[in-house]
DNA sequence: TTGTACGCGTTATCAT
DNA sequence: ATGATAACGCGTACAA
């Protein structure tokens, strides 16, 4: 049976509140945005009105005025099932939420389709935040700096262009990857090979470098490098092509703990055992890492944290206090059974 | 080093389009909507003004002149990390992006703690959105009944109050839980436990009643019931319950395949082997079916094509056509080797 | 085909 | 302490 649509009831306006209590607009606006300076007894009788009529403040109008909305954006540029799969985005969207929830923003998620990016900047540029997160940049999106020069952004990681005038929140990833490769160094691990991630952009850059680094520095050599996108699928794929070169392997840096774990099914299947034949050290610290058997050893990765600082960061933006342009949080190493 | 905020350079106004053209305001907005009956030349002249100035029309402004926003919610009445958690959300928001993509219509994602339903209840009806919808509703949630009154909403699953005024697309979970007990019957089990979902869902409701219909038909115990809330660690610990009873079970049916794999973890614990001892069947037909040994055997729900009709029949409400109250999607049984 | 003028619901300024 | 009144940026009858 099709029907009609519903007849959606009018929201009742501030004028329809102020009729009823008998005052101005001005003064139902007052009390609703708890000015100071109100007689209690009217307070109350426009309260009584907006909870009769059950009225709410039409943000677009308010925004219209104020030139403020009240919430903001976190912004996502990958796929939907990318998103989801990666514990990553949710553990800073946590994050983030966490310490927005105590204030009076809303979050709002946004996940870009790269199909439709100038979508994505109308909504930002066009009034409807007061600001954006942004937790996912690739080398090849300039859309950006274009967004950030009339919108307060911040960046989970080192954005690309414009990295002087641009505010974001990361960790030291080549110091952090580097280290992870010390470990398998100093357990006597003389073939290392790496799963890396996107080089386009810097956690995936930086991550390379790092473990580069540390071979260079132990003059091991640094030709076993297989490029994933940080998924578990492309993990597998990486540590079988890795495999199917048919070097000796004796240690693995994974750019991030789901890659680890495509590298463990394949090893796994190849009854490779670990870390007797191969010692892994992955990247990030998240579920995953755990849930492996043996449990893998990792760099901590302070997502949660990365979330509040970037939302501290982005209110202070909005607010015209402050802020850091680069903060630098610590990682440390989480030594399991995999290394 | 701490800097003073960005200046934020002010993103131009159509009015400012309207001078460098040379033309009216009144113009700029029709070539900005592509109206008919312009001139082709001043078309031209307006929209290289519009892109010199990167004008980007204000939302606000827009929405409330037009009283349309062109965004639409998806509400998910799930704390973050259990949003992220579980495949079915990330399933059903793929779907509702597909088809919202080709849209005019951007996709705001929020997720409503349930901490302040009101900040989400005054965002929803502030004109942020043309309409929402909604992908998990408990029967505590009263607030959506006052939503849907002057608000377009369609739910993943039938909501409780006002079920008749109310659209919603679902499966018949009654039917398929049915279903999926009946094979554990045809294969000869008789001792044939349930970890079900939420009693506060109609998703975890029927399908309860689903596995008892099937039970009572074949005159078998129904005794054999423990709780779940659709998490894997809620899967364990119900599957603990369920072995620390004591009693035999040899058939197992879950309420979703997350709380399968709880149970598969707690099974391997205790060396009991699927399906020899336990004869086991999921529900949903995600990732995680796939992913256990042996292979999941569960009911395909088809969470991708709920989105998109979930999509199409609120669009259809936004832009006042007819749609369907109860939209009721179709399962199967998928045999795999774990029943 | 183009421009004028008014209204959308709210905040902000200025009197009172 | 309260109330007019003018913005805010845009859409849209209506007039030209």
């Amino acid at each position: 049976m099709k029907t009609d649509a519903s007849r959606t009831r009018p929201v009742p306006t501030l004028e329809m509140v102020a009729a009823l209590a008998g005052v101005s607009r001005s003064t139902v606006s007052r009390v609703v945005n708890d000015a100071p300076n109100v007689d209690p007894d009217i307070v109350k009788s426009v309260q009584n009105a907006i909870s009769t009529l059950n009225y709410i403040p039409n943000r677009a109008a308010r925004s219209l005025a104020s030139r403020r909305t009240n919430s903001v954006a976190v912004v996502v540029p990958e796929s939907t099932s990318k998103v989801f799969a990666d514990p990553f985005f949710a553990t800073i969207v946590e994050g983030i939420a966490q310490t927005l929830v105590e204030t009076k923003y809303t979050l709002t998620m946004i996940v870009s389709s790269e199909a439709r990016p100038e979508k994505t900047r109308s909504y930002l540029l066009g009034g409807n935040v007061d600001g954006a997160l942004v937790v996912s940049h690739h080398s090849g999106d300039h859309s950006w700096t274009r967004i950030s020069e009339s919108l307060p952004v911040v960046f989970a990681g080192r954005p690309f262009k414009a990295e002087r005038e641009s505010y974001f929140v990361e960790v030291d990833n080549f110091a952090a990857a580097s280290r992870a490769t010390q470990h398998l160094i100093d357990a006597g691990r003389t073939s290392i090979a790496t799963i890396t991630g996107p080089q386009d952009m810097y956690a995936g850059i930086d991550r390379l470098r790092g473990w580069e680094a540390a071979l260079r520095s132990a003059r091991l050599d640094t030709s076993l490098v297989e490029v994933g996108d940080f998924t578990e699928a492309s993990g597998q794929e990486a540590m079988r092509r890795l495999l199917d070169r048919g070097q000796k392997i004796d240690g693995l840096f994974a750019a991030n703990d789901q890659m680890a774990a495509g590298a463990y099914a394949v090893l796994a299947e190849r009854n490779i055992s670990i870390p007797a034949d191969i010692a892994v050290v992955g990247f990030d610290d998240d579920s995953f890492a755990t849930s492996l058997t043996p449990a893998l050893t990792t760099i901590h990765h302070p997502i949660v944290e990365m979330g509040h600082r970037m939302a501290e960061n982005l209110l202070s933006l909005i607010e015209g206090g402050p802020a850091e342009r680069a903060t630098l949080l610590p990682t440390s190493l989480v030594v399991r059974g995999s290394a």
